[in-house]
Parts: C-alpha cells; structure tokens; sequence
DNA sequence: TTTAAATAGCACTAATTTGGTCCAATTAGT
DNA sequence: ACTAATTGGACCAAATTAGTGCTATTTAAA
C-alpha cells in the first residue's frame, strides 16, 4: 500500500528541482549532492523519470536533466505511474484477466470506485503544492530530504 | 502502492462471509472452499483478521471464525490496516522519526494531507457497500477532490 | 580532432518483503 | 479423560525491490 523507495526519491527529486531554477538542467552528480542520496540511485531514478518523460535529458557534456513541463502542470500520480504503473490498489482492475475469480468476484465494481478515488486524488496534486507549507503558503523552500525512511 | 495479496484475500473473504450469513462462524476449512483460494493462505488471512479483533475466533472442535461486527461498520480501511498497518503512502507519516531528513524535509505536509485523502476515502466504504452491485446507488459518495491545496 | 563530461542501457548482487508450511496449543463432544 | 477438529504462532522459501557496477554512446569545448 506504500509507494516503493525510488518512487518516493523520485518525487523528492522533482520537488528540489521545482524549488530551484525549473528551467535549467541538473547533472546527475549535482542531484545526489543536493539531495543527500547516492548518486547510482539518483543516476536510477533520473533514469526512469527521463524515459517515461518526466525528465527530458541532454546527453554529452554539460548535459544533464530538466523538467519536461512546469511544475503546475506535473502531477504526484504522473510521478508515481512513472516508476509503479498504473495506479490501482488492486491489480485486477488495471490488469485484464489477471484474476481467475474475476468472473465471479463480487469486488470489482467497489474496488473501480477505490481506485478512481486515489487516482483522482494524486493527479490533482501538482510538483507546484509541494512547495507549500503551513506557515509558509508560496515560499520556495530549499532543504528537501526523502519523504521515505533513512 | 498496491496492497498485498494477503490483503486482498482478506477483504475477498471478508466480504464473502458478509455476503452470507453474517452471525455464524466458518473453519478456515469451509472459506478456503467457498473462496476458491488455498487452505493455508486462506488459514494465514484469517489469523491476521483475528489478530486484529476484526474477526473473532473460537478455538477448538466445532470452532472457526466470525464477524466481529456488523457488515456495515466494518470498513475497508481497517481491513487494510489489519494487513498493513496505519494507511499512509509514505513512512514518515506514520513512523515517527523514520526519516532523517524529517526536520527539513518541505514535503512533509503535503504528504501529511495525501494520505489524509487515501484515508479518508478508505475509511467511508464499508464491507456491506462492497455487496451491493454495478449498477447501485448506495456506495458512498467516494469524490473526495483534491488532497492538498485549498 | 581529441578529450572529458555526461547520459543510456544492461546485468548482477544484496536486502527486504511477501507468501506458504509445519507443529504446538486449545476445545467441544463423546 | 480421550479424541478429533481447529486455531495460534514460529519458521522457511520464494518473489520482489533496492542498490551497484560496468560499458557504450553522445556531445560540448579545447
């Protein structure tokens, strides 16, 4: 029921780069050093991010990762559909015939509605809201860690 | 993101007992038939449930397993969290000081409501609004809006 | 044209989580 | 008290996830 550790880096990482300069690109080591994470995962999640195009990379030298759209416009689903899938807490219903008991189990309509509801929930939270706090509603804030256990 | 398998069997067969005869006890035995499912997983859920005071158990000859409450007060929700522990998509929320990043971490409170919504959600739909069938018109209104971000 | 800096992709290992099995404890009925 | 049925808990195996390393490819700048 938990997002796994990458997604999660994956989010952090996003999150620190919305709270910078969202238009320049970042290298890989730059990331890792700013985040305080090590930088193959960093390397890993960038990886992944930039295939499904979250990221887009500029490979060579004084290459580097940049956000592929504005901050206001990325979502926390869009992030973790990147490194998980489709979001559903069951697989039955984003998976076809992956239930044997489909046919007859009297669950599936219920679990749709679930699973719509998270949906609906995370892809109306955008990379822009994280930036947020209580006291601080608007300022950029600069030290992002994990969301997620050391 | 997704729950466990054990977590889905558990609201399956919680679900089939609701959708039977609610007052009586089953052996593990007679759901494992009922169910389609494997004896010993279907003995492992059950043990969880009970565990939990979701299901009470009665030892012995003649024993089994029965509702601890009615269908319509016991609540996904808690089904999940017999599994799984309090719902939260990250740890830092419901692990105290899991994370230690936690003192700067500005993604903290956005998360804090993320998992308030999922909770939510989860907390309104009740085993007896997983019976009724697609077309219903009794299932909890599940629109909860957006998680963060007034 | 050469070089250094950077991403891309692949494969492998380690760790964690999940799922399934076995044996001990309990209890109703005879 | 005995027996058969049944739950309870500890344990082991399998699967998934996380992390690491290596090599190839791309590209800007000297």
């Amino acid at each position: 029921m938990r997002i796994n550790k990458l997604t999660d880096y994956g989010i952090v990482i996003m999150t620190r780069i919305a709270a910078m300069d969202s238009n320049r690109i970042y290298t890989a080591k730059e990331l890792a050093k700013i985040s305080k994470m090590p930088l193959p995962t960093v390397t890993r999640v960038l990886k992944t991010l930039s295939n499904e195009k979250i990221l887009v990379s500029q490979r060579g030298n004084q290459g580097g990762y940049g956000l592929a759209n504005s901050p206001s416009s990325i979502s926390i689903a869009s992030i973790i559909e990147a490194f998980e899938g489709p979001i559903a807490l069951t697989d039955c219903v984003s998976n076809e015939s992956a239930c044997s008991y489909e046919n007859n189990c009297c669950t599936q309509e219920p679990w749709q509605k679930i699973n719509q509801t998270v949906r609906t929930s995370l892809e109306n939270i955008k990379l822009a809201d994280m930036l947020e706090t209580n006291q601080n509603n608007g300022l950029v804030q600069l030290d992002v860690g994990p969301g997620v256990k050391a």
